[in-house]
DNA sequence: CCAAAAGTGTTAGTGATACACCCATGT
DNA sequence: ACATGGGTGTATCACTAACACTTTTGG
């Protein structure tokens, strides 16, 4: 161990979708260990700065990314998961509009960019393991609370969210009983527009009832 | 600020259902701050063990209670949520049988006891709102997972486990409906004995097909 | 009129809820 | 025979799943 006391640092997993598949937000590192190897963003926490604020500083400082929702995880505190010491992370996950950022490399980072989630492997440090256990509470996160909006425009079409629903879920659905089961929770309402795009009939635009993150029920009886 | 490095601790909330009531295990602070304040066991992770062991330990330091499944919830990492100083806090939960330990407080503990969950209040730091989100974690786990057995002896009636998911969910359920959907479940077995016991008709007893902590299903689809 | 995506309904099956009586035992 | 908790079935309702055609537009 290098140092006498622990770290304490966090990490962000910042999921987006894109071309039609769902990418985390990786860095390639500059420095050692795992130097050139891709990690989630992170880093380490300053002493009077909150966890948020800390990952949301780290992710602007190796990736350009700022101002987002994010949402705590748990802590990885392996006593190896680093070989620099004992560090104890904080693990945060996101899912943005890529379309809204400049990538930018800075601080840490020798180079910040989005991947397609299905072609990770080889992270460094145990940042495999977050991004799977990240993916899993997204795909909890999208079913139960209306995260979806932090994504999407403020207006969007039934059939792009859709497409989100089934690039997170990695499965298709079906447009009827998406449509019908969607606007049974009551968590859209019509921008009474449509979308003039394409040779094709034009389609209505909806919008969150409310954009800022919330549970989409009171209460979730999984069983009982 | 009295340090000058992040102190990482632990935090554990130690579920049990007896006398009919949900019940929290709660220690009384031997030292400032807080001292003689009611608080959740827990203490510093030392630097070379991880952060299971340290809650473990922590716990049976100040209340005697040692040997249990613990899960990892969240970190608390408020910038004051200490007077003494930065400390990011890890929590974890469990369930266990009150019978099979005798509270013993030592360390930092003047007492440890358990305490109905509905009268708890004033606990010290933010262990408040660390104990409101374990509830919350516990009544999805007992509805998601096998977490029931490690609070229920092996054998059990259905009637025992029913009281078991009726207070912790802290609502009725109705018996025949109740026993459908766990025996729909899959995870029980008869243990083909009875349990003779006052003067009415013998229980049958059943037992979990995995006593080790597990998900229910390998997926659980909340919503689409 | 053709291509392209939008939009819409019905049926069958499955699971949830509500509800009341008989059973096996000890005293 | 009575008191006590154990144990069971059915009817209704709500939700889920499967499935194919018509509509509206631009070119």
């Amino acid at each position: 161990m290098e140092w006498k006391n622990i770290h304490v640092a966090a990490d962000i997993v910042v999921f987006t979708v894109s071309k039609g598949v769902l990418q985390v937000l990786l860095i390639r590192r500059k420095n050692p260990p795992f130097k050139g190897q891709f990690a989630l963003p992170g880093g380490f926490v300053e002493i009077d700065e909150s966890l948020e604020k800390a990952a949301l500083r780290e992710l602007e400082e190796e990736t350009g990314v700022r101002g987002i929702f994010i949402k705590k995880l748990t802590a990885y505190g392996d006593v190896s998961r680093d070989p620099r010491g004992r560090i104890v992370s904080i693990a945060f996950m996101a899912l943005i509009d890529s379309e809204k950022f400049r990538l930018e490399a800075k601080a840490d980072a020798m180079e910040a960019q989005w991947v397609g989630v299905s072609s990770v492997r080889n992270l460094a440090f145990d940042h495999m393991k977050i991004l799977n256990d990240a993916l899993s509470e997204l795909r909890f996160e999208i079913q139960t609370t209306n995260i979806a909006a932090q994504i999407l425009p403020e207006k969007f079409t039934l059939t792009e969210l859709q497409e989100l629903y089934e690039r997170v879920m990695g499965e298709k659905l079906d447009k009827r009983n998406f449509r019908k089961r969607i606007k049974a929770l009551d968590i859209l309402a019509s921008a009474r527009e449509t979308k003039m795009e394409g040779a094709h009939r034009p389609a209505l635009l909806y919008r969150f009832r409310s954009r800022s993150y919330r549970a989409l029920k009171d209460r979730i009886h999984v069983f009982v």
